[in-house]
RNA sequence: GCGGCUGUGGCGGAAUUGGUAGACGCGCGGGCUUCAGGUGCCCGUGAGCCUUGCGCUCGUGGAGGUUCGAGUCCUCUCAGCCGCACCA
C-alpha cells in the first residue's frame, strides 16, 4: 500500500477542529424546528482545579460518543459545558500561594477549554459558564430566596459537623468515617446556628421516584439506603414522678413485651433533669460531659464495649404497665428518632450487648414457630413463621400480625401510633469560607432576619486580602461589605457572611444550560421543559449520593414552584469506572498520575479517546497501558491508509450499500460491513459497549485488508467508508477525514448507516455437531435445512459416525441455526 | 456486621436470550517486503497427551446441583474491591 504518506493525526485534527469551531457545528438553538426529537446529553461539569486528567478524558469521550450517535440517529442534541468553579481547593490554594481564587480558577478553566478543544469534544460552547460568575450565582442566590420564602431554607442551631482544619461546618454527606471528605481531618461536633435546606420534606418522593429513573441499580440502592426509610411506631413511655411522656421510635413494636430497660442519648435535654436529686446525679453529669467531648469517630466505633449510667428513674411500659429502669448511654443517637429508645435485649444486638454489660434481664418474646428459645441468648433474627411468646394477649400471634395488632391497640389507648423515620437529615448549606456564593440575607437589629430584595441580586462576593479561616467566615473582615442597610426598614444592618456549599451551585446548573443568557429569570420554563430532563447523564460514582440527591431535591422543589415540569433531572445515568495505572488508583501523592496531554501530543486525540473506550467496559475500572495505546494508533493509521489507497483508486463518491459483485470476496466483504453496522448500532443503542463496537470496526478493517486483492473497488469503497462512518463517534477527526477522502461528504451530516437485513442472513451456515454435549465436528448446512436433513448430514461426518458407532442414540437435539446434539448410551 | 460488584489464556477483555469459550487488542512465534533496524503486509498463538488426526483429554476462583447442553441458572464456599454502619 502507498506508504509515502503517513497518518498524521495532528494535521487531521487541527483541520476538523477549526472547521467545527468556525462553523459552530455543535451549537443548537432553543427553537424546536422540525419534528426531530430532542436529546440532552450531559457529563458532570468539571471542577476547575489544575489540569484535566484521564478521568476527564474518559468522561467526555463517553459523553461525546453518545452525543454523536444521538445526532446521527436523528435527534437534536444539547451537549453543553461549564465549570463548578467555587469551592475549597481553589481557596486553599489561595491561602498557600496568595494567588486569588479567581485567578487560579481562571487558569484552570483555560486549561480545561484547551484540553476539551484539543480532544475535539462536540460541545455547544455558546452556552458555557462558570458557577462563580455573578451572572450565574445571582440566580443561585435567587433560588435560595425562593426556598427561604417557602420555608425550604431555614436557620437553626444544631449539633453540626465541624472540620477544625478547614474551619468550616460540613454537611452530613461530607463526613466520611467521621472525617472531613476534603482534608481527612477528624470532624468535631459543635453546637452552631446554621442554614439548612429542608430536603427531609422530600424524603418520600426522593425514594419513590427512584423507580421512575433508569439508573444503575447500585446507585439506586445507595440512594435508598442513604434516605433510610424505616416504618414502625412511636410508643409513649411515661415517667410518673416527673409526669413526662417520652415517645420512642421502634421498627419492632412486636417486641414491646421484651423491653427490659430504657435508654436516652447523652444529648437528650431531659437527662440531667431526670437524674437531678438521685444518687446518680454526679455520675450522669460526668458521663454526659465525657460523651459530648468525644469525636464522632470515637463514638461511632461499634467494636468498643457499651457504656452508660443509670438515671435512677423508671418509665412505664405501656403494654404491660411494667416499670423499667432508665439509662443514659452513648449508643443512642439524639439525631435519630426521638433520642430515646426502648431496649429489647433479646431481639436487638446492641441492647443485648448493653444488657450483658450491665446485668440486665433478657426476655425473649419472639420464638421460632415451634415456640422454643434458649434462655438468655440473643435472638435477633426475624423470619417467616415466628410467633410471640410471653406477650400477654398477643401471645401466639405471628410476629408479622402482632406488629399491626400492637400498634392498633396502642393507638386506641392513646399510647402510640404508626410512624416513619428517615436516616436522611436536612442539608446544612452554610460554609464559613470565602470562595462561594454569598447567602443573600441581612441581619437587622430591628427587623431580625431579612431577605435581600431580588432586584438587588447578585450580592457580589467582595474582594478581600486574607482568606485564612478563623472560625468565622473571611467575609466578616470586609466591613464595608458587611455593613449595609436593612431592605425592610432602611436602618443599619449587617450581611450574612457565610457562603453556600458548592453543591448548591451544581444542584441546578443543568437547567441554566438550557437558557444561559436569560437576564430576567434563572431560566424560561418553556425552554427548560423542552430540553429537560437530561436524557443521558454521565459521571463518576463518587457522586452517587451527594450531588445526585441534591439535584433531584432541587428539581422537585422547582416542580412544586411551577418552574419545571420534570420531577427528575436525570432520566438515565451512567457511572464510569476509574482509570488506573498498574492496577493502582492514580494520585498526586503516589506520583503515578498520567495526563492525557502527552498522549494527545504523541498519537493524537482520536487515539487517546478511542483507546480509553476500547480498553474495557466503560463502567468498570480500567488499567492504562502504553502498549494498548500503540495498538489503537496502529488501527486508526491502518484505517486511514485504507481510505487513502481506495480513494486514489475509486475516487470520491457516495457509498453504495449494495456495491460490488454478489459472490466471493465482494459478497463476504459487503456482509462484514453490514454485520459491523448492525453490531456497532446495537452496542451503542442498547448499552454502552464501546469496547466491542470499536472491536467490530477493527474486524471490518481487517477484513477489507485481507480481501483487498480479490474484492472490487466498489465493495472496498463501501467497507472503508462504512468503517470511517462507524468509528466517527469514537475517533471523530479520523472518521471525518477518511469519510471525506472517500465520499467528499461530511460524515456528521450523514445519517447513521443502516444494515441491510438481507446481508445479515446467510444461505449456508455452519453449525456445531455434538455427541453427548461434546463438540465433535462442524457442518455446513443450508440456513433453511430441516431437522432431518441436518441430522443426516451430521451423521455422515466421519468423526461423528465414529462416536455414534456401537452406541444407541437415545435422543437428538436440534437447535436450528446453532447445533445438533446426539445423546447416546 | 449489613448491602452490592468482580473473578475467563502470559495481559486487557469478548461470548447481548442456557447452545461452537477465548472476538478484538497487547504480548509472543514464524514468514514476506525491505534488508541495517524499525514501519508495513500475511500466518500462527488456552493447557496437556500421543496414535500428528477432520484426533483425544482438561479448561471460565473452588465444591455440589439442575439440564441433551452451564462462563451464563440454583445452593454452598474462597478471594479481591466498593458502599453503609450503634439509624432503634
Amino acid at each position: 500500500m502507498a506508504d509515502e504518506r503517513r497518518y498524521n493525526p495532528h494535521e487531521i485534527e487541527a483541520k476538523w477542529q477549526s472547521i467545527w469551531e468556525r462553523e459552530r457545528t455543535w451549537e443548537v438553538s432553543n427553537d424546536a424546528d422540525g419534528d426531530l426529537p430532542k436529546s440532552y446529553v450531559l457529563e458532570m461539569l468539571p471542577y476547575p482545579s489544575g489540569e484535566p486528567h484521564m478521568g476527564h478524558l474518559k468522561n467526555y469521550s463517553v459523553g461525546d460518543a453518545v452525543a454523536h450517535f444521538h445526532r446521527r440517529t436523528g435527534r437534536r442534541v444539547l451537549h453543553p459545558m461549564g465549570y463548578d468553579a467555587f469551592g475549597l481547593p481553589a481557596e486553599n490554594h489561595a491561602i498557600r500561594t496568595g494567588e486569588h481564587p479567581r485567578e487560579s480558577t481562571r487558569k484552570s478553566i483555560e486549561a480545561f477549554q484547551r484540553g476539551m478543544r484539543s480532544w475535539g469534544i462536540s460541545i455547544d460552547w455558546s452556552r458555557e459558564f462558570g458557577t462563580h460568575e455573578p451572572r450565574y450565582y445571582r440566580w443561585t442566590q435567587w433560588i435560595f430566596l425562593q426556598f427561604y420564602k417557602r420555608g425550604l431554607a431555614y436557620r437553626k442551631e444544631a449539633a453540626v459537623n465541624w472540620c477544625p482544619k478547614d474551619a468550616t461546618v460540613l454537611a452530613n454527606e461530607q463526613v466520611i468515617d467521621g472525617r472531613c471528605e476534603r482534608c481527612g481531618t477528624v470532624v468535631e461536633a459543635r453546637q452552631l446556628e446554621q442554614w439548612f435546606f429542608r430536603i427531609t420534606d422530600y424524603a418520600d418522593r426522593l425514594l419513590d421516584d427512584l423507580e421512575t429513573v433508569e439508573w444503575p441499580p447500585h446507585v439506586v440502592t445507595m440512594q435508598r439506603n442513604w434516605i433510610g426509610r424505616s416504618e414502625g411506631a412511636e410508643v409513649i413511655f411515661r415517667q410518673p414522678e416527673l409526669g413526662v411522656d417520652y415517645p420512642v421510635f421502634t421498627t419492632r413494636p412486636d417486641t414491646l413485651f421484651g423491653a427490659t430497660f430504657f435508654v436516652m442519648a447523652p444529648e437528650h435535654p431531659d437527662v440531667l433533669r431526670l437524674a437531678a436529686g438521685t444518687e446518680h446525679e454526679e455520675a450522669v453529669r460526668g458521663y454526659v460531659n465525657h460523651a459530648l467531648s468525644e469525636s464522632s469517630e470515637e463514638r461511632a466505633d461499634t467494636e468498643r464495649t457499651k457504656t452508660g449510667v443509670p438515671l435512677g428513674r423508671t418509665v412505664v411500659n405501656p403494654v404491660n404497665g411494667e416499670r423499667i429502669p432508665m439509662y443514659v448511654a452513648d449508643y443512642v443517637l439524639m439525631e435519630y428518632g426521638t433520642g430515646a429508645i426502648m431496649a429489647v435485649p433479646a431481639h436487638d444486638q446492641r441492647d443485648y450487648d448493653f444488657a450483658r454489660a450491665f446485668g440486665l434481664p433478657i426476655r425473649p418474646v419472639v420464638a421460632p414457630a415451634d415456640g422454643t428459645v434458649e434462655e438468655g441468648e440473643a435472638f435477633v433474627s426475624h423470619t417467616e413463621g415466628e410467633v410471640l411468646i410471653n406477650s400477654g394477649p398477643f401471645t401466639g400471634m405471628t410476629a408479622v400480625a402482632a406488629k399491626d395488632a400492637i400498634i392498633d391497640w396502642l393507638d386506641t389507648q392513646g399510647l402510640g401510633h404508626r410512624s416513619i423515620n428517615y436516616r436522611l437529615r436536612d442539608w446544612l448549606l452554610s460554609r464559613q469560607r470565602y470562595w462561594g456564593a454569598p447567602i443573600p440575607m441581612v441581619y437587622c437589629d430591628r427587623c431580625g432576619l431579612v431577605a435581600v430584595a431580588e432586584e438587588d441580586l447578585p450580592v457580589l462576593l467582595p474582594e478581600i486580602e486574607d482568606y485564612r479561616p478563623k472560625g468565622r467566615s473571611p467575609l466578616a473582615a470586609a466591613e464595608d461589605w458587611v455593613n449595609t442597610t436593612c431592605p425592610q426598614c432602611g436602618g443599619p444592618a449587617s450581611r450574612e457572611t457565610d457562603t453556600m456549599d458548592t453543591f448548591v451551585d451544581s444542584a441546578w446548573y443543568f437547567l441554566r444550560y438550557t437558557d444561559p443568557d436569560n437576564e430576567s429569570a434563572a431560566w424560561d420554563p418553556d425552554i427548560a421543559n423542552y430540553w429537560m430532563p437530561v436524557d443521558q447523564y454521565i459521571g463518576g460514582i463518587e457522586h452517587a449520593i451527594l450531588h445526585l440527591l441534591y439535584a433531584r431535591f432541587f428539581v422537585k422543589a422547582f416542580a412544586d414552584m411551577g418552574m419545571i415540569d420534570s420531577q427528575e433531572p436525570f432520566l438515565r445515568l451512567f457511572t464510569q469506572g476509574m482509570i488506573t495505572r498498574a492496577g493502582a488508583k492514580m494520585s498526586k501523592s503516589k506520583g503515578n498520575m498520567i495526563s492525557p496531554e502527552p498522549y494527545v501530543e504523541r498519537y493524537g486525540a482520536d487515539t487517546a479517546r478511542a483507546y480509553i473506550l476500547f480498553i474495557g467496559p466503560p463502567d468498570q475500572d480500567a488499567d492504562w497501558t502504553d502498549e494498548g495505546v500503540e495498538g489503537v494508533y496502529r488501527f486508526l493509521a491502518r484505517l486511514w491508509r485504507l481510505g487513502v489507497d481506495i480513494a486514489a483508486r475509486a475516487g470520491a463518491r457516495a457509498l453504495a450499500p449494495g456495491g460490488g459483485g454478489d459472490a466471493g470476496d465482494d459478497l463476504e466483504l459487503m456482509r462484514k460491513a453490514h454485520w459491523a453496522i448492525d453490531k456497532v448500532t446495537n452496542d451503542l443503542a442498547g448499552r454502552f459497549a464501546f469496547n466491542t463496537a470499536i472491536a467490530a470496526v477493527m474486524e471490518l478493517v481487517n477484513e477489507a485488508y485481507r480481501r483487498r486483492e480479490g474484492a472490487s473497488d466498489e465493495a472496498l469503497h463501501f467497507a472503508a467508508g462504512t468503517a470511517a462512518s462507524l468509528i466517527f463517534p469514537f475517533a471523530p477527526h479520523t472518521g471525518a477525514e477518511v469519510y471525506e477522502l472517500l465520499t467528499g461528504d461530511r460524515v456528521w451530516e450523514e445519517p447513521w448507516p443502516a444494515a441491510d437485513p438481507a446481508m445479515l442472513e446467510r444461505d449456508v451456515i455452519q453449525i456445531a455437531v455434538q455427541v453427548n454435549g461434546k463438540l465433535r465436528d462442524r457442518i455446513q448446512v443450508p440456513a433453511d435445512a430441516g431437522r432431518d436433513d441436518v441430522e443426516s448430514a451430521a451423521r455422515e461426518r466421519p468423526n461423528v459416525a465414529r462416536h455414534l458407532d456401537g452406541h444407541e442414540v437415545a435422543k437428538v437435539v436440534v437447535v436450528p441455526g446453532r447445533l445438533v446434539n446426539f445423546v447416546v448410551r
